[in-house]
DNA sequence: CTAGGTGCAAAAGGTTTGCGGTTAA
DNA sequence: TTAACCGCAAACCTTTTGCACCTAG
């Protein structure tokens, strides 16, 4: 990633992060830069180990709390897909993941639905979550 | 709940329960019973307790037992919805789940999608969990 | 008869919290 | 300057596991 890219990227997720009242910091940039890095939907344990080969410092405590952050300002989704720790995820395009009940993959899908669902009085929508469980690929064509 | 009628069911659910491979104990009945007795979507937790009325002896981990069992056979959904527990619903009509940022409170909700969607190649889809998240009709009109 | 289920208690896994020191705004 | 954030460690909550006993099929 060149320098110049990267400051913008950096001016952007300060302008996100003010703009929901966060302050920037050091550690909410890096927990960001992993997330974009590599987009593999880790968890937070993973982002930890991640985040501490350039940030050895790091620690639990604030990788939650920088993800909370991203979350919160809209740079980052939380997928729960069962019992196990939060998947998350930086692809904020309305997209929906397949979970393999066989590996525990997560895997985006660009879903073709129109949401045009219609709740029941009173109910206000924020956002969807379309989770699909099922096999992947890999794990279809191993016998069962 | 009339004994014939309650004799069906458990004739039903002994038949399921053998289909998946599991045996018809009075565990599971128990805890399938106090799923259907007040749809809710109760957390394992709240399943234990409301068994424990009437199973004083029934432990945590055969509540997640029958609980699995109920999912495995398919008379029971797993709703995993935030960082907190899983809520189980014994709803298996095709429907979601709305979930309320606020108050916590889960809601079945008809869903009118006409879910055609279309799968990249390998993928074999086995179930679909649409979650809503908002604000239900009672944190709406609250104040924010 | 016996593989599978139960209850108990302890362990494991994931997330949150309290606190003293640090820092972005 | 100071409220927000950090790192650390302990606490907390949810789920799983190991084991001795029991029971449905």
């Amino acid at each position: 990633m060149r320098v110049a890219s990267k400051k913008l990227l950096d001016d952007s997720l300060h302008e996100r992060l003010a703009t929901s009242g966060f302050r920037f910091t050091a550690q909410r940039q890096h927990v960001y830069s992993v997330l974009l890095r590599k987009r593999d939907h880790p968890t937070a344990e993973q982002v930890f180990i991640r985040a501490k080969r350039h940030m050895p410092e790091i620690s639990m405590a604030t990788v939650y709390n920088c993800l909370d952050a991203l979350v919160e300002c809209g740079l980052v989704r939380q997928v729960t897909l069962d019992r196990g720790a939060t998947h998350f995820c930086p692809n904020m395009k309305e997209h929906c993941h397949f979970y393999c009940d066989v590996c525990s993959g997560v895997f985006d899908i660009d879903l073709p639905t129109q949401t045009t669902l219609s709740l029941p009085q009173g109910f206000r929508a924020e956002r969807l979550d379309l989770a699909i469980h099922g096999r992947c690929p890999a794990c279809s064509s191993r016998k069962r």
